[in-house]
DNA sequence: CATGAATGAGTCTTCATTCAT
DNA sequence: CATGAATGAAGACTCATTCAT
């Protein structure tokens, strides 16, 4: 109907239409709130197409979790990866670099990872919102018991702090018009993060 | 249906009953997904009786986010009253008793607002939701600026973090078994979250 | 609740009450449209008091509809009486008081009678209003057998026709805005209705 | 359920389907009353169909009025069209023509517009209900202006009483059982109309 | 394959009616 | 008696899902 031909696709591309729209009506409208209509209209196929190469709904919705949970997944990793563990005098750098990362990933991609597992906390989707958000803190978690020594488990509670408050400031830069600012986002917002928790962190590291 | 026998109530009693199954539901399903039949049922009324003393789903909805808003505002404005602002060796244990009173009330009422609001972060309820999280984060941004010095303003996105922090901390106990600890959780999690935070505070405050 | 103490009148007179307040709610809101929540303010009482008063919803619509036929019917034999069926010249005369008669009961009290039966022309109504309507064209046969002779059977047809001509003027009145006609609007009526039909039910009862 | 498959129909058929299921119960049960169950199982159709095809309950009763309005109107035009306005000794007959036309559509399509346009005479679809009248009236006040001489204003509120007697009179024969009788019903009802109204008709042209 | 058309099931909301005070 | 409070039943409307083309 846009285009006037039904033109024949790719199956992933056609997957990779369905995903995009999915995830945008979802963090718009929220789990429920979604109709599978809006989803096909904003995907510009028919709906029948949406359950073809998305499934049903809560299929759908567990492959947006799933596929943007990997997305921060990944750019944490990858940013920390370089010389991870070796302590020191530059620990501080490399935690700054990963939370870098994190808030680039959030602040580029708003609709992604932090809106969209909100809406889900509760519910039928509990569980697994539950796993991929807890996948992500072990990360962090093994990332900073690296770095502050330590086992990963004694680390997680510090991870969930940490995590938290990424998000917090996350949010409070989200939610308010910053656009004008010169510098890049996630550097102010790395820096302010890590003014707050480094001489903690550093502190329970000597302990 | 619970009781057998149609008894009259006094409205006020009536409206209680009413919330406090809507907060249940709504936490357990999320706005969309809770049904009016589902909070009916949990208060042992009727439908009509829910309407007549909840009001429409959104408003009732409105009434339980902003209940829980008002509860645990004034929860953390009663734990900081008492010699607020005196500055100097005291600030410490003030913010411990802030954050102590803000795990109590979340870990006591687990259905409260940190699972409530974010059913809400998008949507319709978006805003509300988001205007009584700020709220919540003004008056701690209040009490950081006295505490800290500066203007509550650029004490913001500290709070900001300071309350992520405490919320993703709180996720964190609330997610796993720790029912057996000995200590109370709000003592243990205050404790937690000073250690990390505090010395970070502390050097902005004398910056 | 309006007038602070609530005083006990006496039955009819609380019955006439809420037959007033029944007549115009369904004449705004039609039979169904109305609600006896609305009919039990606009009266002043409480719903049980309606329920007391004027029956169920279907009785309290019957008795509106009764009340308004018998005084639609008495206000047409009283026009009638004096020195009805004399025949011969005053036929003319007397077709027209009757017909003011009519047009002043309907433009006077436009709420009654043709708007209320109206609204139940169908459905479990049909049967009593059709009723209460013949009754009306059944007397006015009577009346034209009177003065054109013949049996009030054939004079049935005519009644109809000369009933649902007075309604369609009657309608055409009420619709526009002609209060600042000088003349009294029921003899304007009347005159415009004598002069298309009388000519035609003289020339009927010549035949 | 009709039909036991679920046929696949082009939307005009199923769209008349619903239309003519919905006037159907709308004329026995009256606007409030209809209820959309009842029309959607009267058209054979589920229930979403009827909301597809014939959209809203008030889209839905709108769009059989206007169907019915113009149904009506077309009846008439078409019946008066030939050799209209000459004036002279044949405006009996021209007369006696439209009134058979009309006379022909009620009585050969029972629940159309008589039934329908007073269901809804007030609340509402006043408004609408009116306006389609009005287009009857005024279309029949301009032949009679046409054949009587003035104009259509004058000819208003006679052509209130014509329709209103056309109406009346069909009441009377859709009320009783006439079904025995040999001549055509349409003829029978225009002959006898004209012969109340026609004598003053005349006079008034001459006047 | 891609789609318009169809539907069963469920949701919110209101209403006529009746207890218990 | 008059009433506030309570409810069973029903109605309008929508949605996730699937045939038939």
């Amino acid at each position: 109907m846009t285009t006037g031909t039904r033109r024949r696709l790719a199956p992933e591309v056609r997957r990779r239409q369905v995903l995009d729209a999915a995830i945008e009506v979802f963090s718009e409208e929220g789990l429920h709130g979604a109709s599978m209509d809006a989803i096909a209209a904003r995907a510009g196929v028919s709906k029948p197409s949406v359950y073809a190469h998305g499934g049903t709904k809560d299929e759908l919705f567990a492959a947006c979790l799933a596929r943007e949970a990997d997305r921060l997944m990944s750019t944490l990793t990858t940013a920390v990866l370089p010389d991870a563990g070796s302590g020191g005098a530059d620990a501080r750098a490399r935690l700054r670099r990963a939370l870098r990362a994190f808030f680039r990933a959030v602040t580029t991609h708003r609709q992604g990872w932090t809106v969209l597992y909100r809406q889900a906390s509760a519910g039928e989707f509990a569980g697994p919102v539950d796993a991929a958000r807890r996948g992500i803190v072990a990360r962090a978690a093994e990332l900073l018991a690296a770095e502050l020594g330590g086992s990963p488990e004694t680390a997680l509670p510090v991870a969930h702090t940490l995590v938290g408050a990424a998000e917090g400031l996350a949010d409070w830069w989200l939610g308010a018009d910053h656009r004008s600012e010169d510098q890049d986002p996630a550097d102010l917002l790395a820096d302010m993060l890590v003014a707050v928790v480094w001489p903690g962190l550093d502190a329970l590291r000597q302990a």
